[in-house]
DNA sequence: CCGTTAATTCGCCAATGAACGAAGTATATC
DNA sequence: GATATACTTCGTTCATTGGCGAATTAACGG
């Protein structure tokens, strides 16, 4: 029953939705997501903790970069769902769509990918 | 965008999950989950109606009576996934099963069902 | 070692949400 | 019409949450 609130919880919130579908192309590093919801560093830090507690996502440490992305197809069954659920409900959001493009440039920030935008 | 949020904010309380659940067997009016939650007919009314607002439960007034029931098959595909969703993470839950163990016995209540308890 | 960048933690504030009881509405029944 | 039952609305209280900035920790680069 928890986990069920938590990951509804954690879903219910337009940055953290916004945050886990900026995730469906592959991990992003925590000041990539601050650049693409326009937040303090504080408030994203908080908000992919609220996602990381309910399962959602997991994180890998990079030196000083922390890089999140979605929990895997070996997580909790109830945890894949509920992933499917919000990035089908929300594919076609215009935020989302907007997000999307924002993307491309603010990848330009992952050390490892520099001056791959415009590409798309 | 707003109604996945509304969806996920409704499913995120306790209390409107066990709801939710309980109206897998049928619908239920409002006196009926009173008992069944042990809140306050203010509490509950308010919590049907978010239920309510996010598409998720449909009503119907018969005299004193407004009998609630889960979205049917005409809903929409983002609250049918929803439903689905949640009715399958919770359904072994030990507070959903005991739900619908008191669940027999507070139908009584409901006039059109008298005395069939302790059937099952 | 010092400065810079990335991220977290902490304390604060405003807004939201869940709970209640009291009062009001609606619909039976006497 | 009076009374009882079912439900809603309103106002209040208390806890949670989302937001921020300041201070702190961690890791790299001169």
């Amino acid at each position: 029953m928890r986990q069920v609130l938590t990951i509804a919880k954690a879903i219910g919130d337009e940055s953290r939705a916004r945050a886990l579908l900026a995730l469906r192309s592959g991990e992003l590093c925590l000041c990539q997501i601050i650049d693409l919801l326009e937040l303090s560093p504080s408030t994203v830090s908080k908000h992919m903790d609220v996602l990381q507690q309910a399962g959602l996502v997991e994180r890998r440490k990079e030196g000083r970069w922390h890089y999140f992305r979605l929990a895997n197809h070996q997580a909790a069954p109830v945890v894949r769902r509920a992933i499917k659920w919000v990035l089908e409900s929300l594919q076609d959001e215009p935020v989302v769509i907007g997000d999307a493009k924002k993307l491309c440039c603010v990848r330009r920030k992952d050390p490892r990918e520099l001056s791959v935008c415009y590409k798309g």
